[in-house]
RNA sequence: GGGCGCUUAGCUCAGCUGGUUCAGAGCGUCUGCCUUACAAGCAGAGGGUCGGCGGUUCGAAUCCGUCAGCGCCCACCA
């Protein structure tokens, strides 16, 4: 459907000093042709960057993305938002700072740096740490980066100069300080725990990073045959549930994971349930594996579940440790670290038959199980158990499964030797400011979420059995024990100190292997990014922080937020951030979570390539209703483009009028008053939606301001005609000011589309080299009750406007045609604003407006508050359905009369209510009053 | 199992401490227009018993209770 005229291609901008010489730009906005432009320029003038002085400071962190990932709609969303701000805090005259930064993040780079190796034939375990770290290095500098030039593309107006890694010098010698600090004052610890292990990524995790997956699975009952042999008229009290057959008594137990047998050093059962009474004291054979285990009995057995009968095993199961550690069991480790059956399992066996002879009915020998992997060998375990006759039944079963959040394998529970900081300390500190709001969660429905975690807060395992990462401080000494110190030579001499062996060298002692959790260097990420670990109170960090927002997820909420705000109390004495903006998460129109596999997560670069940087802003927050989830739609991206073409063409109006001195018409005069005014109450909405972090209120608010109040209103209003297939010039006065509103409405706009803003700012007035629309300041008045009073007027104006046009639309007048108004009744008539009858007369392209005291016959009339305008018509008049629509109006409103005149004759009402409520009720029924007499005398008009 | 939140037009959402005709916005839909900035556009129109029920009140989308559906977070039921 593009017809010729349509299909021009982008013409550069006019000359700036030639205003109106006949524009010659293009009718389509092209953003591809100026955004890398003006990216460059705002590089190359510096405006990105901050240096601390006497303006008040606006500081925002960027959540570092991971070194080696790329872009994703996530990243859009949140970089946006936080743009947006900053942006917006510069025009507001403030020293505006964000400082960008990757994080090594440490599991997920290593597995990948893992699988590079692999595909290249090299396993991780024949390489030396060093060998290791220098293939890590150089996939991150490979990599490294790609994402923060993808934010450039965006827009994003980050300090580059200021661009930090977690592992750079300064943050990686502030995690080193702060681990060593925390040791000494007593809350880093080092133990054998129950951790989560991951057996792919071969290391353990922290709570946090076990996410729950509901799975349907089984439920196994086996039969764990009694130990001793029980007279066959055994009979046990009432309310017991005894299993017996062939081979004798045994007690039935269920659980999800029959492997784990091999581990069982008891079985558990309630001391108050009545089923199993009969167990108790006796002991009972583990099946398959053979080994007699004793019944013990404790209150955290359910009763309900299952049998009420548990099996325990300590090793693997962090209830059962607890059993373990409470009964003095021992723990049977049946799993190698990669979550294979471990040789242990075999020998364990032989040593318990070896101690006690058990029927071989009940045997199977478990070197076969040896070396398998973990779901090959339950499956494995089920198939010999019910050949054995040793399964009672197998239940289908829901059960939630807790995964690696990187991996993505189930977890296993694992003994294991770890480093830990004890949280409870940091969550006493962490607690209140969050809770009274020095610090405010956007929306605030988080302080929930985040008063539950810290009010039952686990210490934290903060080693990694991992190399890509901040090696722990930590110096073994050959005699044992070990120091941990901020650098071999303190620990050399710490560990002199300690051995009391003052020829102790370097080589003789062992640095601990393992590495820190990412988020152990990511926590202190406000404070280190101004080196505030490594110099406290030096210049940056005295200026900057607190930072002012952080723009983040939810899922982080404890990862990040909570422990930077802890961070931030224990090393600053501050809070890390006054406000957190909690995003939604980035969906697909049908609610989907974007994901690779359902291939609905579109390329953020593709996006930006089609509809422009700013086009995709603008569709990514359209969408983003603060803490609600985002639906996105490329459809939005669409509509952002739609109104950037608006922009441009409004522009290309603007500067292709010429310009003559002379008196400036009354309508214009009127136009330019009241869009002054609307400009203000714009303006004042806002700031006010901009203090509430409703961002896409704020864009909503531009957009209509843009798009319905200057473009289709004011621009229509002071447009100059066509005479004689010739353009009118515009007079020197409304020029002026309309470059003026375009002026701030480009400022308001710009922090959420800053290229084509600055490219229309540049083009507006002669600029300086190096200016920018970045820097210009937007100040605006409040607006006064006059402005109000304006704007209520010409909103009246537009009805009447609308409502021509509405006669026309009806009658299929053409809108050439010129039509005349007659106001009917003057006197109720509230006088027009200067202008204004020259300005209705333009807009619904009227050829006079007259006052009568009766309208003509065969008119179409209409009310606005109570005043009557009539359209004349003539014989185009349908009679009918003009007496029609003048019914339904007038039932409308004796409807409403009579609600109001059913409300004022409550006493209680009248009694009840506020005067100011009564007294509107009363207003309100006194115009309907006056609507339905002109509406009858209309309908007498009518004949 | 505990906690939090949501349900308003076809879709996505605003509606703050009850009261201005309060039932709104954007998009989509329908109708008419290639009207010299823009068809990526212009003008106009239609569309909802505010999830159900009950209560408080002179007055409820708004407050309370309850039911239903949806979502999120936390938790050691094998």
């Amino acid at each position: 459907m593009n017809n010729d005229k349509n299909s021009e291609v982008s013409a550069p901008l006019p000359s700036r000093e030639g205003q109106g010489s006949g524009s010659t730009l293009a009718s389509k906005y092209s953003p591809a042709e100026v955004e890398g432009k003006w990216y460059q320029y705002w590089l190359d003038n510096k405006l990105f960057s901050s240096k601390p002085d006497g303006r008040e400071p606006y500081t925002v962190v960027i959540p570092p993305p991971n070194v080696t990932g790329v872009l994703h709609m996530g990243h859009v969303l949140n970089e946006t938002i936080q743009d947006i701000l900053v942006r917006h805090a510069r025009m507001e005259g403030k020293n505006a700072c964000w400082v960008p930064g990757t994080d090594h993040a440490s599991i997920a780079t290593e597995a990948k740096v893992v699988n590079r190796l692999a595909e290249q034939g090299i396993k991780k375990t024949d390489l030396t740490r060093e060998e290791f770290l220098k293939h890590a290095w150089a996939w991150t500098e490979e990599h490294g980066g790609i994402i923060l030039k993808q934010l450039r593309k965006l827009g994003c107006s980050c300090d580059w100069d200021r661009t930090s890694f977690t592992m750079d010098e300064v943050r990686s010698e502030s995690v080193i300080k702060v681990f060593v600090d925390l040791y000494r004052k007593g809350l880093i610890y080092r133990g054998v725990r129950m951790v989560n292990w991951d057996p792919k990524a071969l290391t353990a995790l922290s709570d946090e990073e076990v996410v729950y997956k509901e799975e349907h699975t089984k439920l196994y009952y086996m039969k764990y045959y009694l130990a001793e042999t029980l007279p066959g008229d055994f009979a046990a009290g009432e309310g017991n549930v005894i299993h017996h057959d062939s081979r004798g008594y045994y007690a039935v137990v269920a659980t999800t994971r029959p492997e784990t047998i091999m581990g069982d050093v008891a079985m558990c059962i309630n001391p108050n349930d009545p089923k199993n009474q009969w167990l108790k004291g006796r002991k009972v054979i583990v099946p398959v594996v053979g080994r007699v285990i004793p019944v013990i009995e404790d209150d955290y057995v359910d009763i309900e579940f299952g049998t009420g009968c548990l099996k325990v095993t300590p090793a693997h199961d962090v209830n059962d440790y607890m059993l373990g550690e409470k009964y003095n069991l021992e723990a049977i480790d049946i799993f190698n670290d990669d979550a294979t059956l471990s040789e242990r399992i075999a020998t364990a066996q032989q040593a318990a038959l070896a101690s006690t002879a058990v029927s071989d009915d009940f045997v199977i020998g478990l070197e076969k199980y040896v070396g398998m992997e973990r779901f090959a060998c339950r499956k494995q375990i089920a198939e010999d158990m019910t050949a054995a006759g040793l399964m009672e039944k197998i239940e289908d079963y829901d059960n939630k499964i807790g995964c690696s959040e990187r991996t993505g394998v189930p977890i296993e529970p694992k003994l294991s030797m770890q480093w830990f900081l004890k949280m409870q300390h940091m969550a006493d500190i962490a607690l209140d400011p969050v809770m009274n709001d020095d610090i405010q969660f956007y929306p605030s429905k988080y302080k929930n979420t985040y008063r539950h975690w810290l009010e039952n807060i686990k210490d934290w395992c903060i080693s990694r059995q991992l190399w890509w990462g901040h090696r722990i401080p930590a110096w073994y000494l050959p005699t044992g024990g070990f120091v941990v110190a901020e650098n071999e030579d303190e620990a050399l001499q710490l560990a002199r100190e300690k051995s009391g062996n003052a020829q102790l060298q370097v080589s003789d002692l062992r640095q601990d292997e393992d590495a820190l959790d990412t988020w152990f260097s990511s926590w202190l990420w406000p404070i280190s990014l101004f080196d505030g670990i490594r110099h406290p109170g030096n210049e940056e960090i005295k200026y900057y922080y607190p930072t002012a927002d952080l723009v983040t997820g939810p899922d982080i909420i404890f990862f990040w937020v909570a422990r930077m705000i802890m961070a931030g109390y224990e090393y600053e004495h501050k809070m890390p951030f006054r406000h957190v903006y909690f995003t939604g998460i980035v969906r697909d129109k049908l609610g989907r979570k974007m994901s690779k596999s359902l291939g609905n997560s579109p390329d953020p670069l593709d996006l930006i390539e089609r509809f422009g940087a700013d086009g995709v802003r603008m569709g990514m927050m359209l969408s983003a209703p603060a803490g609600n989830d985002i639906l996105f739609d490329e459809s939005l991206c669409e509509q952002g483009r739609n109104f950037n073409n608006k922009i441009w063409n409004a522009f290309r109006l603007v500067k292709g009028w010429q310009v003559a001195e002379g008196e400036q018409p009354e309508a214009a005069k009127l136009a330019a008053g009241w869009f002054a005014a609307k400009l203000r109450i714009a303006a004042e909405e806002l700031a006010d939606d901009f203090s509430k972090y409703r961002l896409s209120e704020a864009l909503m608010t531009v957009y209509k301001l843009f798009w319905d109040e200057f473009s289709s209103w004011y621009l229509e209003m002071i447009k100059p005609a066509y005479v004689d297939g010739k353009q009118q010039p515009i007079d020197r006065a409304t020029y002026d000011i309309t470059l003026q509103f375009f002026e701030i409405l480009l400022k308001m706009m710009h922090p959420f589309m800053p290229f084509i803003t600055e490219e229309l700012w540049q083009a507006l007035y002669e600029r300086q080299p190096g200016e920018s629309i970045m820097r210009a300041e937007l100040h605006m008045q409040a607006p006064t009750d006059y402005d109000r009073q304006l704007c209520a007027a010409v909103d009246e104006l537009k009805e009447v406007v609308t409502n021509v046009r509405a006669v026309r639309s009806q009658k299929n007048i053409a809108p050439k045609e010129k039509l005349t108004l007659e106001v009917v009744d003057a006197a109720d008539l509230r006088p027009l604003p200067q202008g204004g009858v020259e300005a209705l007369m333009k807009m619904a392209n009227l050829e006079a407006v007259s006052v009568v005291s009766e309208k003509s016959k065969g008119s179409a009339s209409f009310l606005i508050g109570t005043a009557e305008y009539a359209v004349p018509l003539g014989n185009l008049i349908d009679l009918d359905a003009e007496r029609k629509k003048l019914e339904a109006e007038l039932q409308r409103i004796e409807g409403f009369l009579a609600s109001v005149e059913k409300k004022l004759a409550n006493e209680r009402f009248v009694q009840n209510a506020p005067a100011a409520v009564v007294e509107t009720e009363r207003k309100k029924q006194a115009d309907a009053q006056q609507k339905i007499a002109s509406l009858r005398e209309g309908l007498a008009a009518l004949g």
